[in-house]
RNA sequence: AGAUCCGUAGCUCAGCCUGGUUAGAGCACUACACUGAUAAUGUAGGGGUCUCCGGUUCAAAUCCGGACGGGUCUACCA
């Protein structure tokens, strides 16, 4: 304890962040405020784990703010919160990090690089930005538990992975199946529905979109049928027809379903087209725009305006020709989309690949290009016929199962073109690789279109379309073999356990993520990866028999009865030790042995690292293999928060496992915070450098400014827009304020030797002004403690910032200023001392869950001198509770009456139309009128304080029926109206 | 295309749920005061068609409907 309270030249939050660090580092002042909390009821806080791949953001400083200041004021409030912190280490963002470093595709691993060199590399990039987030975590003041993380690679993780996947597996959850899926070309893997619901994957693109036109045919062989009732319908509408176009009549013209596509390389894996039973066709006759031919084309009558101007209907066949620029048209029948069902056409791209023989090869019994009936189908796009490829869109399998269209796949899994697809093999469909001199393999599909007399509309459409949300290439939907969780079993149960889940903002509970929770399916857990957590399934050859392994032990067993069971080389590497890395290629490398005795290998499939994070509860504590009781205390959590963006990534993941394993929610309460974006409203991104750097701001800025900008600002989960003079006016507003309120109170303090040694004076018998600012710091509390509970900082900030501008500095201390510096050193002094400590006193604990660092460094520099509280640190002090004996409401509000009467007063000197009334100028009476009894009391009590704000010798006041002011009323009649109405 | 949030001063935001003084605050701007918080502090002023159009009501920034603009999200759009 030193005698004085330490003076500073001026304010500068940087250095009191230094400064306070080092006394933090120095004293454990973190471990401590968890130690010191032992035996109290638990706080349970889950941390998502960041990856250290890449370098920390502006907005990681928001959310990690959000969540600190969560914790240390349950601290405060007498809970012990734990703080374990993590580290997502797997996972596609890391291998297409090394995949550039080392100059190679995912096809070259294996190959040019082993499977374990290249995971080694994985391992040793995964940290590789440690540094810098250790370097923000502590310079914004984010206290957590970087000691002792959970680290989502090592083996103690990875096993309970495991066990949750056995849990899974024996309840049944766990399945394979053929499905069409997301799938990325360019990533090489399939990609899960949260995946493809991450922000920005959905984006604007111009592609060639074609309208092809596919020709009805009679001819079986061609894969046409022969007979269909309404071909004669066609038939005799077109013979019947009285146009007879230039060069002949129409009658043998050429029929054509035209379908639009937007992806016009699925063409050449055409299997059917797919109309609306109850969408109205019509046929009509025309001629092709490209090669002038004549034609007859079907398509729903409510897209015919779309293809066709008004002012050709019925228009000249005869002259058309070439250079005529309105084509004539006319509609000659009409049919409901069933009559077309089961009509035959031609292959529209016929090539070596996709012959009826091998279509049949691949699907015994196929019977492809033809008709069907489809409930997805509207006319609110394209032609009301849609062009079906089975491997290519989930609807088109789901419809070709059923008509047994057949499956043809094209295109690889590079994204490419097979063989036998005639000019096209092996060109990619979309630029996955940056080629320079790509030649979008789409247009020339069109324009082979075009110019067979098959394409009806070719152009630029833009449109949105899903891309991969690692490497920004579109996506295609693929047939693949993936395993998934049956997470549509618990669907009910999830939103059922939803709804006690207290959502800040609430909307986001209910309507994204529970919108979400009703069309949910089920999740894709396969990637076609390497650095990852394995599926632990192995399979004998002929698929019949499997086993999921639920830990190390029941695999080293496993491995053990295989050698014996197998013989040979079997599991030789393997038998000593056991196995020590759960990682490919290891697993890969071990055969475990059916209970028929067969041979079995593990399945290739690495599991989604959403599964990763949204196991973190089990995993961070090894669960069950050890610290069960950790795992119970500290499940559910009672506390997350994350950005938004995680609503359908972790806070989901985290959700569907605690549901499926354990019937539970995963956490109580959950904040999800927005973007933050630039100061002019743009997103922030590299491209368009606009990014904020987090160091930079905390350096120029310190912490504790930058931190109660993102706070105040918004309401988390408002978008943040994000502007350093914001920061700038915090500093001087807010800390400023508060930092010369301290120095005024120092420097008079030092003087007269204030330490607080004295007995605390009764507020009641401390003058009103002291009264009053004590009533409005213990509704401050009330208010601050309130908004903290309802996870609303926003609106708790403010409120400190309120009383700290309006109430201490601007009215308190400086209606006060006198007495701290006039007189003996006796009652009122002493009373003006001891208030304004308390003020200081308490406003540190208040904004210490938002401020650490200043709250703290201002905790210190008051109580070095008077002592008064033993915790070495504010954030070691129980949080202040309002002392509703000294809330005097009256007084409150008559404070504020003297504010508004003395503001009104010195506006009144300075606006007299006559003389300028300086205040200096001292004058001898101002009549105030009271509208009742209350009003006036109020004004005579607080009247000493107008007086000499105004610097007026006498009050008045003047009751309502006082006939001193002559009350003209000459309303207008829009304020009477506005007033009181019309009778 | 749908869902949802938002639109108030030059800027950042209150107010809206629960309709009723002259629609508020801070920043910025202008003028002034203080000179014992002074690289501080205070006071006053200018500045608003509360996005627009309808409706309900005696009365609408506030409630209802629609339009426009912006953000976010969803989607099997072929």
């Amino acid at each position: 304890m030193s005698g004085k309270y330490t003076e500073y030249q001026q304010l500068n939050l940087p250095s009191i962040s230094e400064e306070i660090l080092a006394k933090w580092k120095n004293e454990n002042t973190f471990e401590k405020s968890v130690t010191l909390r032992e035996g109290f009821p638990p706080f349970v806080f889950y941390e998502g784990p960041p990856s250290a791949n890449g370098m920390p953001g502006i907005h990681h400083v928001i959310s990690r703010t959000l969540k600190d200041l969560v914790c240390r004021y349950k601290t405060m409030q007498g809970f012990q919160v734990k703080r374990k912190g993590g580290w997502d280490t797997h996972g596609l963002p890391i291998e297409l990090g090394v995949e550039k470093e080392l100059g190679i595709t995912k096809e070259d691993i294996g190959v040019k690089i082993s499977v374990e060199d290249y995971n080694k590399k994985c391992r040793e990039v995964v940290m590789r930005f440690k540094d810098k987030w250790d370097d923000i975590t502590q310079k914004m003041g984010y206290w957590v538990d970087l000691n002792n993380p959970y680290v989502t690679f090592e083996n103690n993780y990875v096993e309970t992975l495991w066990w949750c996947l056995s849990e899974l597996y024996k309840k049944g959850y766990l399945y394979e199946s053929v499905s069409i899926q997301p799938y990325s070309p360019a990533a090489g893997t399939g990609l899960s529905s949260h995946e493809l619901n991450q922000p920005g994957t959905y984006k604007d693109v111009k592609d060639t979109s074609a309208v092809a036109m596919f020709r009805a045919s009679l001819n079986p062989s061609k894969g046409g049928t022969s007979e269909h009732p309404t071909f004669s319908k066609i038939f005799s509408a077109i013979t019947e027809s009285k146009v007879s176009p230039k060069g002949g009549d129409l009658e043998g013209a050429e029929v054509f379903f035209m379908a639009w596509t937007t992806t016009p390389w699925t063409l050449p894996s055409n299997l059917g087209l797919t109309v609306g039973p109850n969408i109205d066709y019509v046929l009509v006759q025309t001629f092709n725009p490209y090669t002038h031919l004549p034609i007859n084309v079907i398509l729903a009558k409510a897209l015919v305006s779309k293809y066709f101007k008004a002012e050709g209907e019925n228009g000249d066949f005869e002259n058309y020709a070439a250079d005529v620029k309105l084509i004539p048209w006319k509609i000659v029948a009409e049919f409901k989309g069933k009559e077309l069902e089961g009509m035959g056409y031609e292959q529209l791209l016929p090539s070596e690949a996709n012959t009826l023989e091998k279509i049949q090869e691949i699907t015994p019994g196929a019977q492809p290009f033809k008709v069907v009936l489809g409930d997805f189908v509207t006319t609110e796009d394209g032609t009301g016929i849609v062009h079906t490829a089975p491997a290519f869109g989930a609807d088109d399998f789901k419809v070709g199962q059923k008509n047994n269209l057949g499956i043809l796949t094209l295109v690889d899994k590079q994204g490419k073109f097979t063989e036998g697809v005639g000019e096209f093999s092996n060109r990619y469909v979309k630029n996955y690789k940056d080629e320079k001199d790509y030649v979008d393999v789409n247009i020339d599909i069109a324009v082979k279109l075009k110019l067979e007399n098959r394409a009806f509309k070719v152009e630029k459409y833009e449109h949105n379309y899903p891309h991969c949300w690692r490497t920004d290439k579109p996506i295609i939907y693929y047939p693949l073999d993936a395993w998934f969780i049956k997470t549509t079993a618990v669907k009910d149960r999830m939103v059922e356990l939803n709804k006690t889940i207290n959502w800040k903002p609430a909307n986001t509970g209910t309507g994204r993520f529970g919108n979400w929770l009703e069309n949910m399916v089920d999740w894709n857990l396969s990637r076609s990866r390497f650095w990852g957590t394995p599926l632990p399934i192995w399979k004998t050859e002929d698929g019949e028999e499997e086993l999921c392994i639920g830990s190390i032990e029941e695999l080293n067993n496993e491995i053990k009865k295989a050698a014996e069971v197998l013989g040979g080389e079997t599991n030789k590497h393997y038998l000593h030790e056991g196995i020590l890395d759960l990682h490919k290629p290891y697993v890969d490398e071990i055969t475990l042995v059916s209970p028929s005795g067969k041979p079995m290998q593990r399945v290739p499939d690495l599991i989604d690292v959403w599964f990763d994070s949204g196991a973190m509860p089990y995993a961070q504590w090894h669960f069950p293999f050890e610290n069960k009781e950790s795992f119970k205390e500290s499940f559910p959590a009672d506390f997350i928060a994350e950005g938004v963006d995680q609503t359908r990534g972790w806070f989901y993941t985290l959700h569907a496992l605690a549901v499926l394993l354990f019937d539970s929610v995963a956490y109580k309460t959950v904040v999800s915070n927005g973007l933050v974006l630039d100061k002019n409203g743009q997103k922030m991104s590299k491209r368009l450098g606009n990014v904020v750097d987090p160091f930079a701001t905390i350096n120029s800025f310190g912490a504790d400014a930058t931190r109660w900008y993102l706070i105040t600002n918004a309401s988390p989960w408002d978008s943040l827009k994000f502007d350093e003079e914001g920061i700038k006016e915090v500093q001087r507003r807010f800390f400023g304020t508060l930092y010369n309120t301290y120095q005024f109170f120092a420097l008079y303090a030092n003087v007269d030797g204030f330490a607080f040694k004295e007995t605390y004076i009764p507020v009641k018998d401390r003058p009103e002004i002291d009264q009053w600012i004590l009533s409005s710091l213990n509704t401050l509390i009330k208010d601050v403690q309130d908004n903290f509970d309802a996870y609303e900082p926003t609106q708790a900030g403010r409120a400190i910032e309120d009383f700290v501008n309006a109430h201490l500095s601007n009215w308190y201390v400086r209606l006060c200023r006198r007495r701290f510096w006039k007189g003996e050193y006796e009652h009122d002094k002493i009373c003006a001392y001891q208030t304004l400590y308390e003020c200081l006193e308490t406003l540190c604990k208040l904004m210490a869950p938002v401020a650490p660092f200043f709250a703290d460094w201002l905790f210190s520099n008051l109580n070095n001198v008077s002592g008064r509280f033993s915790n070495e640190s504010v954030h070691h002090t129980d949080f202040p509770k309002a002392n509703e004996a000294v809330i005097d409401i009256d007084l409150e509000k008559r404070m504020q009456l003297a504010q508004d009467i003395s503001s009104l007063i010195l506006s009144l000197r300075k606006n007299n139309k006559k003389v300028n009334l300086k205040v200096r100028q001292p004058l001898q009476k101002v009549f105030i009128p009271a509208l009742d009894s209350t009003m006036a009391e109020r004004i005579l009590k607080v009247a000493d304080i107008i007086k000499a704000e105004t610097n007026i010798k006498e009050v008045e006041i003047l009751s309502a029926d006082n006939d001193f002011i002559q009350k003209k009323q000459k309303p207008t009649l829009r304020r009477w109206v506005k007033n009181w109405g019309v009778k």
